[in-house]
DNA sequence: CTGAAAGCGCTAACAA
DNA sequence: TTGTTAGCGCTTTCAG
């Protein structure tokens, strides 16, 4: 009885050439007649061939493919989470020959020029980033897609440069579904306003963009009757919440699109006016939750940043060891936060959790 | 120059013994000296031992572990999206020597014992199942684990049998968060109604249950006049629909814990209540979307039907190739679909791609 | 242009 | 109780 042949020993034995000629033919290396690669894929085909990953990545191991990654190094928040999603799907695909090569920078778009350019020079295959100064990183990210390798971006885009992918929470939508849910949340007529980070922040001007526009398709005669802005500090958001609050004693909703939002709880809560404003915030961490308990915060928008994180990875690996062609965005449904549903995000079930630790615990959900 | 090993070899070269030891003290195998299995596990641990998973699965391909399936076959709505979840990831794990063995019923619980019973005979070393009748199938997924073939409910849940793990989202929760938001879109002391499918099936219960706990709590002094049961027919649930809304004209809101709310969409058109009436549904398929555009439909508690099936294929191999440990519970947190978002949903985006295309696509989000 | 052969790190069967 | 060896399916190098 004859030995059953599997994979490209098998095309070899059916096209009647030897395993080295299959493997020319499959990957369109040189030297092989035009004749011989047709037959050969030919057969590929009809035998419905798929090269077997495990054997593929063995057999590359010590010529593995690398993978740097750039991000914002920063704790108990939003890219605590990415970090966390990337070095979870890191670990996976580690085991398929991929090596990861992480420059971390302190915040996001602060010396990112440097550690990119260091990634570059590193010779890795493919880069995934933070696109914190997009200006700046274009002739980069640009240069580096230039030479062959891939770029994707993760969360914050540089949409003029050519890298390959993107993956986030639209910003625009993000605010859109902000505005949607405050519309519903509201009555008819209601006046609210938006406290962003700083409209200068692409990001920040298009969520708020999102939530102007929807605001009023959803709250018939709605109003936004004023965009402050926090600077990301602590005492101007409070102060300046907390004189909006006095100013406009009839407002009925806030939204709060930057991370930023405890100066703002605390603003209403001194106000007494929980439940009475509605406040919608955006990302999750720990020190949220007794506001969404006492009915300060009324929901909150979820990036999704463990997910965002993972999916990069993913992407980039099954593009570089697969050949899987990268799709060029990737939007995430940003979640809705809410009191009954809090519990189960990690941000609050891993509260405390230490990076560390918290990477070995691969599966927890969401 | 001595040549650089890895791995086993490494640590047989330092310990100074053989691979085959070595490999005996890592996985516990007997006939090996205490003293060894200690030494060697020392050094394991010293070196930073990592087993290379491609390697591994390469090497026991021939003898790989099959995972058996057993979810509902069903066109258009929950299931499909289930099970292209489960095919998606076993495609990815197909190449560390996973082969599934799938066992499609036509409808949740009718037939679904037959299909475990044949599946355990088979000798598969898992299943994945949707427990249709959880106290009919008790017995059965008891047997299994007692055979040592473990079982991962998903979506549908047999508390009581000793299955290992269940993946879901949680039906009481569920309703929680349609309860909240119902609570926070319409007045204080509003008048709501539920439709279910029938309070007999243990998750409609529990959805209602979360419902009517979570709704007073976040509407002072609103009240759930009734629960109405459509049977999952659509006659039925229309004609049920349309009664209600006319008795009770003032009516705020509406929450329909099955997947069959076009009847009620319907009904709701058919009184010129689009958007009068909050209506919350649960889950989402392409038929919906007009009635989010219409305004009729508020809000849809999203049970991420794709993510269930990638989660329970996961754990499942994670288990039984590198032996992780199954955690007895995953609670997936519900999405909220809404107008904005819709277009980002799985469902809207593939509609009209059949299972098989769809299944091609592995990278569309979410 | 094509074939032969050496590994990649691990498992499992067989020998000692 | 321990060592040896033959693959798993693929890539890559070196000969023809």
């Amino acid at each position: 009885m004859k030995k059953e042949r599997r994979g490209i020993h098998l095309i070899a034995e059916l096209a009647d050439v030897s395993i080295g000629t299959v493997d020319r033919a499959l990957h369109g290396r040189g030297g092989i007649k035009e004749a011989t690669r047709q037959r050969i894929l030919q057969i590929a085909r009809r035998i419905g061939y798929t090269p077997n990953l495990a054997a593929r990545a063995l057999s590359v191991a010590r010529t593995s493919t690398r993978i740097g990654v750039c991000m914002p190094r920063e704790i108990h928040f939003f890219y605590d989470e990415l970090w966390s999603g990337v070095l979870d799907e890191a670990r996976r695909v580690a085991q398929f020959g991929v090596q990861f090569v992480n420059r971390p920078v302190q915040v996001l778009g602060e010396g990112d020029t440097e550690a990119l350019t260091e990634l570059v020079q590193s010779g890795v295959n493919g880069i995934i980033l933070t696109a914190g100064n997009p200006t700046g990183l274009k002739p980069l990210i640009d240069a580096a897609e230039e030479r062959g390798i891939r770029v994707v971006c993760v969360s914050t885009d540089s949409p003029e440069s050519r890298r390959s992918c993107i993956v986030c929470v639209e910003p625009w939508l993000n605010g859109c579904l902000a505005g949607e849910l405050m519309g519903k949340f509201v009555r008819p007529g209601s006046h609210v306003a938006v406290v962003a980070g700083m409209l200068a922040t692409e990001d920040h001007r298009k969520k708020t963009d999102g939530f102007t526009e929807a605001f009023p398709q959803h709250c018939a005669g709605g109003k936004i009757v004023t965009v402050i802005e926090g600077h990301e500090d602590e005492e101007e958001s409070f102060q300046k919440t907390f004189d909006l609050l006095r100013r406009e004693p009839t407002l009925a909703g806030l939204y709060v699109n930057t991370v930023n939002c405890l100066p703002v709880c605390r603003a209403l809560g001194a106000h007494g006016l929980a439940g009475k404003v509605k406040l919608i915030t955006t990302d999750l961490f720990a020190e949220m939750s007794p506001y969404f308990h006492k009915g300060i915060i009324t929901a909150s928008i979820y990036q999704q940043p463990h997910r965002q994180g993972q999916m990069a990875v993913r992407l980039m690996a099954d593009h570089l060891t697969n050949k899987v062609p990268l799709p060029p965005t990737v939007h995430l449904s940003p979640g809705v936060v809410m009191s009954s549903n809090l519990q189960l995000f990690r941000e609050i079930r891993l509260a405390g959790v230490k990076l560390e630790d918290a990477a070995l615990r691969t599966r927890v959900a969401l």
